[in-house]
DNA sequence: ACGCATATGTTATAGTGTTACATGCTTGCG
DNA sequence: CGCAAGCATGTAACACTATAACATATGCGT
């Protein structure tokens, strides 16, 4: 796999619309709803939408959350791994976090090569309660 | 989290038909695809097979694969742990497997409980190519 | 200019999951 | 018995998520 830190390409306008929408979002947001914040910017389909998530994940930006079929913007700066991310998911408030963690990635490299498996993306989704929502 | 084993509480009819269809087949199954096997034992809406899947998923019976929207009937054994595994999912041949590795659990409870996070469920996937498929 | 690849716009449709409400069945208890 | 409470079920309608198909446009290399 590669792990070589990568600049990022140049955006087109939709796709930077939907990173903005991303990046100013205080948590993952579904398709839709990135739809509907950007009519006014002249969107009208989910298409457009779609289309452009595909290329920002490809590109490592954006993150798509399959337990939740929704996205976030990366919070990793931009010269760092992007591969083998764990997320920890609030079922209380909705927060999302990101975790980097050599030792579970490298657990898993073992586990796929010992089954003799070709990882091409990995889905890490932790569910349950943040700090602070187990507290209240 | 409660790792004991535990026997599978007695199904209702319909939970029984729902399990017996992902039992006998070989892969996961969407949820309207099992919709549509059950229809001549007298299922008509989509909420009979998702009211029965909640169930088969909470007795851990059946796992529920985030990123194909589809289930799986466990292969585990009764009496084993049902709790953290990961699944190879082929995206050739559509072949899934369950892995349960004691070093991949113990290194997400550490890392939710360095988090302070209270974990209920977690999702690990596992997306390629398997064995077979990357010869073809 | 031309071909090619990529990005975009638009409509319709497919696939996944839930809400709301009515019915029935069992179990326990006064 | 009569009744309430809880759970399983049936049904229709709807909401949400994602893609297919086709047309148009834009940029780039030769």
């Amino acid at each position: 796999m590669d792990t070589r830190p990568h600049t990022h390409p140049d955006l087109t306008r939709n796709q930077s619309l939907v990173m903005g929408a991303l990046a100013h979002a205080d948590g993952p947001l579904s398709a839709y709803s990135i739809l509907d914040r950007l009519r006014d910017e002249g969107f009208r389909a989910p298409l457009q939408v779609y289309r452009a998530l595909d290329k920002l994940v490809e590109f490592g930006m954006v993150h798509r959350l399959e337990s939740l079929n929704a996205f976030v913007a990366c919070r990793h700066p931009e010269y760092e791994c992007h591969e083998m991310i764990a997320f920890t998911i609030c079922e209380a408030c909705g927060q999302v976090t990101e975790i980097s963690d050599d030792t579970l990635a490298r657990r898993l490299k073992t586990l796929v090569r010992e089954a003799a498996f070709a990882l091409k993306t990995s889905t890490v989704e932790l569910r349950g309660l943040c700090r602070a929502c187990q507290s209240a």
